[in-house]
DNA sequence: ATGGCGATAACTGTATACATTTTTGGTTTA
DNA sequence: TAAACCAAAAATGTATACAGTTATCGCCAT
């Protein structure tokens, strides 16, 4: 009986509640947590938890003093903007690389299919629709990486998508009511549609010069997050992390 | 006395010369270690070594099985010329970034001297004046992604030169003989003071542009590497995880 | 009221013990 | 011969103890 270790080990617990704690705001950006208090507060003892925080770090989500104590991370929205310019860049290679490279059939037709479950979507509304919308978006975006071929890329793609605010799926949640936001699902459609004809076209260029503008729909969206009501902003996973 | 436990404990000694060793070729592509034989090497307890692990597996230098066993990782040509060519994307995007947003008169000054000093040595050898170039170019190369502003940027520069190979010194060592080679070194200073003009003059797609030329430079020495003869490539860091 | 000081409390870094799981190597069986 | 199996050995995952360091908080002096 072979058992994944790494599915039901207490590390990856705390992994995963940490960082929903965090994300969802537990606690203030630039708050000092202390081992003891977070290994009680998830009923672990504090070997894997300290396991959980190293992994955290290098996402982003919390820094070690010099002292060696943990501090949850703090961002400005310049840095979020810098981290979506990032992941823009990244896909847009990816997506180049794709074109240059040449994407399987059967890669080609798991796209369009995504693309055209996206298209069925677009004038629906209600919380499963916007639930299923996020998954083929997340979905189209994954594929992106993964058309490039390039290992190395997928795990950068991967990496960057894991820092707060910077996922093709941040500003989606808790905005589906927005008029103005719910326009800018049908450009990001159109986005996604031209992104995939030009890979298949073998349209390198253009390809990664439409990825990169794609990712600026998140740059659009947080400067729209920002400046409308607060409210608004409560249900955005990570964005406890902004400060100022 | 504030002393910075970091780069005093058991954890860091542990990670540098884990590093050490897998970057000078003490175990094989896809070799397994085992916590209690590493710890015995170097002289800890398991638990600061599997503090160090987790990060070198981020680092892209050992990988966890599903078992849980650590396995030293194992790169082809492919994903390292991968590897060069998203540093080169991403140094492309630091350099954009810096003549978009402009650079401080004293930032010009320091490169400007880096850059100087380069020159200086282009004519000489020896290996005092190798390592000088050495880390003249490692200067150039911070000073890029610090020209940027983004401290965004600056990390995940940071973390792709990381990765083996993909570094800007990393097909630097042990070459300074070759005369194809030292050529190619007059065309990256080249290379280097057209990415500082561009900075300065705000010429943003031209920075951006350059900077990934450059970085291909590495692609082509990694290719006459791997063409040239086996000595060559004995003291490349990190080639050792390179397997067929 | 404010700033420095010192004792105490709390926390981190590390080693180690132990339970559980995985690997290994020899033995048996088809 | 090769596959299957079982027991011993070794490795990992986790908790915990303890030493040394850092933070806290009340107290004193200014």
């Amino acid at each position: 009986m072979m058992k994944d270790s790494r599915s039901t080990n207490l590390s990856m617990k705390a992994l995963t509640e940490t960082r929903s704690l965090i994300l969802g705001g537990a606690f203030t950006p630039g708050e000092r947590v202390s081992e003891p208090f977070l290994a009680q507060r998830l009923e672990i003892s504090r070997t894997p938890l300290r396991e959980a925080l190293a992994t955290l770090a290098q996402e982003g989500l919390v820094e070690r003093q010099a002292s060696g104590r943990w501090q949850v991370c703090s961002y400005s929205i310049q840095d979020i903007t810098d981290a979506i310019e990032v992941r823009g860049t990244l896909e847009g290679l990816a997506a180049r690389t794709a074109a240059e490279r040449g994407v399987s059939q059967s890669m080609l037709i798991t796209c369009r299919q995504t693309l055209t479950r996206l298209d069925a979507l677009m004038g629906l509304s209600g919380p499963d629709n916007f639930e299923l919308y996020v998954h083929l978006n997340a979905e189209f975006h994954s594929w992106m990486a993964a058309a490039s071929g390039s290992q190395i890329l997928i795990r950068e793609v991967d990496r960057v998508c894991r820092m707060p605010l910077a996922s093709p799926s941040s500003f989606l949640t808790g905005q589906e009511d927005s008029a103005i936001f719910r326009k800018s699902l049908l450009i990001a459609q159109h986005h996604h549609w031209a992104i995939f004809e030009a890979v298949e076209a073998r349209e390198a260029s253009r390809a990664e010069a439409l990825a990169r503008e794609h990712a600026r729909l998140a740059r659009q969206n947080l400067n729209l997050l920002m400046a409308g009501d607060p409210p608004a902003r409560a249900n955005v996973p990570g964005l406890s992390l902004v400060k100022s």
